[in-house]
RNA sequence: GCGCCCAUCGUCUAUCGGUUAGGACGGCACCCUUUCACGGUGCAGAGCGGGGUUCGAUUCCCCGUGGGCGUACCA
């Protein structure tokens, strides 16, 4: 058997969105299963809603994906002479003819098949009608021949058989009178010339595979496996909402996501290996089927996302989440996180194993490590001034005569010194701990303090408790 | 309107005729504990409705209902 070939073939008019980088991943995963290939297409055919940034967007979300292409992207309307070629072809084979319908004609058409409870379609007016009737000055358009009668099944791997009444199909448009082909043809034309043995793609798809597959039978080409992916859907079951997820692949990024963890998230929407849930992209790329496709739609759920975000930042690497954090600082600009974090990079460096099973996005890192380069006097918060009575003050003032005549700052000095006062003074450990976080990090959630205070240093650990105890 | 697709806990899913219907996220409770997380333990939680087929249906078939997609000289 040949080589595998997948393509993903986006068109260009906005970033790749959410379903579009699941359909590529799926894609991808099945190439890298098969050992072939994914190509990547852009659909461009559309001037007037294609642009180039679009273009550059994808390739940027692919690659932030880690979804890499083979080859160089194609561009659909680079091609379009061999569209028009192709077309031209088929009027010679006797399978396409040249049609001179005016749109208000078409409209008419529509209507009367509607009106007769049938589904709208071209009504096959120029389909054997003789050339020399075309009136003068009217630029036709080129129709293919459907098949009047029988079955048009198309075999695929998610869906199943799927037939369509040929009497369902119409005499669809393959090229423009402007001479440009449409999408229902080019995608064949570059489907078959680019060699790719199976398809996969989106089940909004499904209807137009049933009409592809009529040009690849007057061509007299292999029909290339299938397979439809159900669509994501949004919360409440409907289409995707630009609220509920169907976002940029670098909205993800901005919102603190980690590609990894976006990979596997998408992965498990609508595929499945057993009871697996946290994978890599080898073990996705060994396990890969299309089999394992589902045929219901998935609904898009940041809350579960969040979660799996949360497992790869709590399994990464310091290092590598650092540098996540800089580039992030600066692609959303937190200039004042940037410098704070560039400035400390080994006290966050030294912090993030404290951090990272607290943190769900890159953004709630970048938060949790505020506190190791906040400028004194620190701003409180709320919930943590609340915490600084006049009480907690005058005990703070006892927890800084202590930990001045500390010798060993260390995590371990520091917790017996003060399980030692809180003892002495008949206090729980909280009572102490509690004032001394909100003192020295300006918040009520943050590391183990004793950590903390290690991070930072004895002498601003110092210097913020004197702010809060002199301040009074 | 017409055509097509889909349907298991709130959500993502396992099951490929026989299971106490399993897991994950979320929820709740408890444990751990200097806060918050993390981690651990436990609990609640599902086969859309109705007909068949079968000794036996979540699983196969039909109808209904509910969603979705398509129906362009867009892709």
């Amino acid at each position: 058997m040949s080589q595998v070939v997948t393509r993903f073939a986006p068109s260009p008019t906005g970033y790749l969105h959410i379903g579009g980088a699941r359909t590529a991943l799926f894609s991808w995963a099945y190439a890298r299963k098969m050992g072939g290939k994914m190509l990547l297409r852009i659909e461009d055919t559309d001037r007037e809603r294609s642009t180039e940034a679009a273009v550059e967007a994808i390739k940027d979300g692919l690659s932030w994906l880690g979804l890499h292409w083979d080859g160089d992207a194609i561009s659909q309307f680079g091609r379009a002479s061999r569209h028009a070629e192709i077309a031209h072809e088929l009027i010679a084979r006797g399978h396409a003819y040249k049609c001179y319908c005016s749109p208000a004609e078409l409209d008419q058409m529509r209507e009367e098949a509607r009106a007769a409870g049938k589904p709208p379609r071209y009504n096959g007016y120029w389909r054997d009608r003789d050339q020399s009737e075309a009136p003068a000055g009217v630029a036709p358009v080129i129709r293919i021949k459907s098949p009047l009668s029988g079955d048009i099944v198309v075999h695929d791997h998610v869906q199943g058989e799927v037939v369509f009444k040929a009497e369902n199909l119409d005499d669809f448009i393959i090229l423009r009178s402007d001479g440009t082909p449409t999408y229902m043809h080019a995608v064949v034309v570059d489907d078959h010339d680019m060699g790719v043995t199976h398809i996969i793609r989106g089940d909004d798809h499904l209807t137009n595979a049933a009409r592809q597959i009529v040009v690849y039978n007057a061509m007299g080409w292999d029909i290339p496996e299938m397979a439809h992916i159900p669509l994501i859907h949004g919360p409440d079951g409907a289409k995707l909402s630009k609220r509920h997820g169907a976002l940029g692949v670098e909205a993800y990024r901005q919102m603190g996501y980690l590609p990894e963890a976006l990979r596997n998230y998408l992965a498990r929407l609508g595929w499945s290996h057993d009871d697996d849930e946290i994978f890599s992209s080898d073990q996705m790329i060994e396990w890969f089927s299309l089999d394992g496709l589902n045929k219901g739609a998935a609904r898009f759920d940041f809350v579960k996302l969040e979660s799996i975000n949360g497992h790869y930042i709590r399994e990464a690497k310091p290092d590598y989440l650092y540098g996540v954090m800089i580039a992030l600082a600066e692609e959303v600009g937190r200039l004042a996180d940037l410098e704070g974090l560039t400035a400390n990079k080994a006290t966050v460096l030294a912090a993030l194993p404290e951090l990272q099973p607290r943190a769900k996005t890159i953004l709630e890192l970048i938060d949790l490590a505020q506190f190791i380069y906040a400028s004194r006097p620190l701003p409180i918060d709320s919930a943590a001034s609340a915490l600084l009575t006049p009480d907690a003050r005058s005990v703070l003032g006892d927890v800084r005569d202590l930990l001045i005549g500390l010798n060993d700052w260390s995590v371990e000095a520091i917790d017996a010194a003060m399980r030692t006062l809180a003892e002495a003074k008949g206090l729980k450990l909280g009572k102490l701990a509690q004032p001394l976080r909100a003192a020295l990090t300006g918040r009520t959630v943050s590391p183990g303090i004793f950590e903390v205070m290690v991070l930072i240093g004895r002498d601003e650990s110092l210097a913020r408790l004197g702010d809060q105890i002199d301040t009074k």
